[in-house]
RNA sequence: GGAGGGGUGGGUGAGCGGUUGAAACCACCGGUCUUGAAAACCGGCGUCCACUUCGUGGACCGCGAGUUCGAAUCUCGCCCCCUCCGCCA
C-alpha cells in the first residue's frame, strides 16, 4: 500500500510513473473517495465533539443532584444525526481501503520503462553454457529414463502439474534443500525458520496476494485458510503488527517451504516436466531492513542467491525487470535465469525484490529509529534462494552425459551419501 | 471435543458505567546533583486520523455488534492465549 498523503500530494507524478506498469488504475475514484471521506469525517467528528461535551455536562449535573433531562434529549438528537452520517462514512471508508489495497507499488526510479518481459534489461552473465558432443535432452526425458520421476502416477494421485520423485531424484531434491539452507545460514548470516504452510487472510493481505489475486491461490475453507504460494507470505508476516526494536535490524530469515499455486491462465505453458507445478519446493530469503539500507540489502540478496548457482556451477544471467513486468508489490526486482540446455534458453530460477514499505504498511511492521522518534515502516525484501525444482532441472540438463547418466555437482555429493553419479 | 482462566500503552500490571488515553513500576528522553559516572530527586514520554500557525478535535484498552445521555468497565458473537480432562501424530 502506498502512503495516502504521498499519493494525494504527488498524484500527477505518481499517475505518470504508475502508467508504465501497464495496468489500469481509476484515479478519479481515488480523488473522489479521498475528498468525500475527509469531508464526511470532518462533519461527523464535529458532531461527536458536541455529543462528548454534552455527555460530560450531564455527568456533572447529575453529580450535583440536578436535572439533566433537557440535556439528555439534546444528546439524543445529536446521536441520531451522527448515526445518519456514519453510515455513508463507513461505506466510503470501505471503498477507499479496498481501492488502496489494489493499487500496486510504485516502481523505483532506476527501474527501466518497458511494456513486458521482452524489455527486461540483462545486468550480467556468469558461466558458459556447456558444449555437448551429443544432442542435449530435456529434463523430463532424462528423469524418466533414469527412473527418478513418475509423472504418470503423480497425475493419478493428484492431477496434472504434480510430480512424484523417486529414489535418487527424491534424494537429490532433498540434498538441494539442505545444501541451500546450510549455505545461507552458515555463510550468509540468515536465521532458519520453518513456518506454517497454511495462512489466514490477514497474512495474505499483508504481503499483497489479497485481495487482488485470490484466483492464483489454493484455498481451504472451514476454517478459512490459504496454501502459501511462497514462503514470503508466512515469513514476512512473522512481524506483522509489531514494533521492532531499535538495533534489531536488519533481520534476515531463510525458510524452506513447499509452495502451492493454481497457475490459472498458464494452460499452454510448460505443460511437461517440472518447470511449472501446482506444488514445488523453494528456499526463500526474507529481509527486514531500515529504509536507507534496503537497496544495498537487495544487491546482497541477489549475490546470496547467485552464490547457490555458482557453487553448483550452473550458468546463469541476472536480469532487471522493467516496469511492465514488475510484480504487484515490488518496487524493484532482479530475476536470476539459469541456462537450460534442453530448452537452449535462460529460465527464471529466482526473483529478488525490494518492496520498500509497501508490505510493511499493509502489515503494520514498524520500528523506532530513535527512542523518542516516531515509528517508521521497515522495508521488506525477499528472493528465492532458490526454486528447488527448477534447480534440479538445471542440474539434470547441465550435468547430463552422453551415456544418459548424470554427474552430481561436487558440493552436493556429501548430501547424497557420497554418490557422484546417477545412472 | 468437555471444564475453567485470561487478552489493557515498548514491557510488567492496576482499573470493572461519568475529566481514565488510562494508576503504579520498568525501559527510554531531558534536567538537578557529581571531577565524571552510578544512585537519588524533578520533569517528560502511546498510536492512527482529520482540521489547522502555536494548536484543536475524533478514534483506539484482542476483533465486531449492542445496551446507555455516557463503556476499558455491562450484554452478545467471533478470534487468540493459558490450565485441567478426553482423543490423537
Amino acid at each position: 500500500m502506498l502512503d495516502v498523503k504521498f499519493l494525494r500530494e504527488e498524484l500527477t507524478r505518481i499517475k505518470e510513473r504508475m502508467a508504465t506498469r501497464e495496468t489500469e488504475i481509476d484515479w478519479d475514484e481515488f480523488v473522489y473517495l479521498d475528498q468525500q471521506r475527509r469531508d464526511t469525517l470532518a462533519r461527523v467528528e464535529k458532531l461527536k465533539e458536541r455529543k462528548n461535551r454534552l455527555s460530560g455536562e450531564i455527568g456533572k449535573v447529575k453529580k450535583s443532584g440536578g436535572d439533566a433531562i433537557a440535556l439528555m434529549r439534546e444528546v439524543e438528537e445529536v446521536s441520531e444525526t451522527i448515526r445518519k452520517g456514519e453510515e455513508p462514512l463507513a461505506e466510503i471508508e470501505a471503498r477507499f481501503e479496498k481501492f488502496m489495497l489494489t493499487v500496486p507499488n510504485l516502481p523505483e526510479p532506476s527501474v527501466p520503462v518497458g511494456r513486458s518481459a521482452a524489455e527486461n534489461r540483462e545486468v550480467r552473465r556468469w558461466g558458459d553454457p556447456p558444449q555437448f558432443d551429443f544432442p542435449a535432452k530435456n529434463h523430463w526425458d532424462i528423469g524418466e529414463e533414469l527412473g527418478i520421476f513418475d509423472f504418470t502416477r503423480a497425475a493419478k494421485i493428484a492431477g496434472a502439474r504434480f510430480a512424484l520423485y523417486k529414489d535418487a531424484g527424491a534424494r537429490l531434491e532433498r540434498a538441494l534443500i539442505n545444501f541451500m539452507l546450510d549455505l545461507h545460514t552458515q555463510k550468509h548470516g540468515y536465521r532458519e525458520v520453518l513456518p506454517p504452510f497454511l495462512v489466514n487472510r490477514d497474512a495474505m493481505t499483508g504481503t499483497g496476494q489479497l485481495p487482488k489475486f485470490e484466483e492464483d491461490l489454493f484455498r481451504v475453507s472451514e476454517p478459512d485458510f490459504f496454501l502459501i504460494p511462497t514462503a514470503e507470505v508466512p515469513v514476512t508476516n512473522i512481524h506483522r503488527e509489531e514494533m521492532l526494536e531499535r538495533g534489531q535490524l536488519p533481520i534476515r530469515y531463510v525458510a524452506y517451504t513447499p509452495c502451492f499455486r493454481r497457475e490459472a491462465g498458464s494452460y499452454g505453458q510448460d505443460v511437461r516436466g517440472l518447470i511449472r507445478q501446482h506444488q514445488f519446493n523453494k528456499v526463500e530469503l526474507v529481509k527486514f531492513t531500515e529504509p536507507e539500507e534496503s537497496y544495498d540489502e537487495l544487491e546482497k540478496l541477489v549475490v546470496d542467491a547467485e552464490t547457490v548457482l555458482q557453487q553448483l556451477r550452473l550458468p546463469y544471467r541476472v536480469v532487471e525487470l522493467c516496469t511492465g513486468d514488475l510484480g504487484f508489490a515490488a518496487a524493484k526486482t532482479y530475476d536470476l535465469e539459469v541456462w537450460l540446455p534442453g530448452q537452449s534458453a535462460y529460465r527464471e530460477i529466482s526473483s529478488c525484490s525490494n518492496f520498500e514499505d509497501f508490505q510493511a504498511r499493509r502489515a503494520q511492521i514498524r520500528y523506532r529509529k530513535e527512542t523518542k522518534g516516531k515509528p517508521i515502516f521497515v522495508h521488506t525484501l525477499n528472493g528465492s534462494g532458490l526454486a528447488v525444482g527448477r534447480t534440479l532441472v538445471a542440474v539434470l540438463e547441465n550435468y547430463q552425459q552422453k551415456d544418459g547418466s548424470i554427474v552430481i555437482p561436487e558440493v552436493l555429493r556429501s548430501y547424497m551419501g557420497g554418490l557422484d553419479r546417477i545412472g
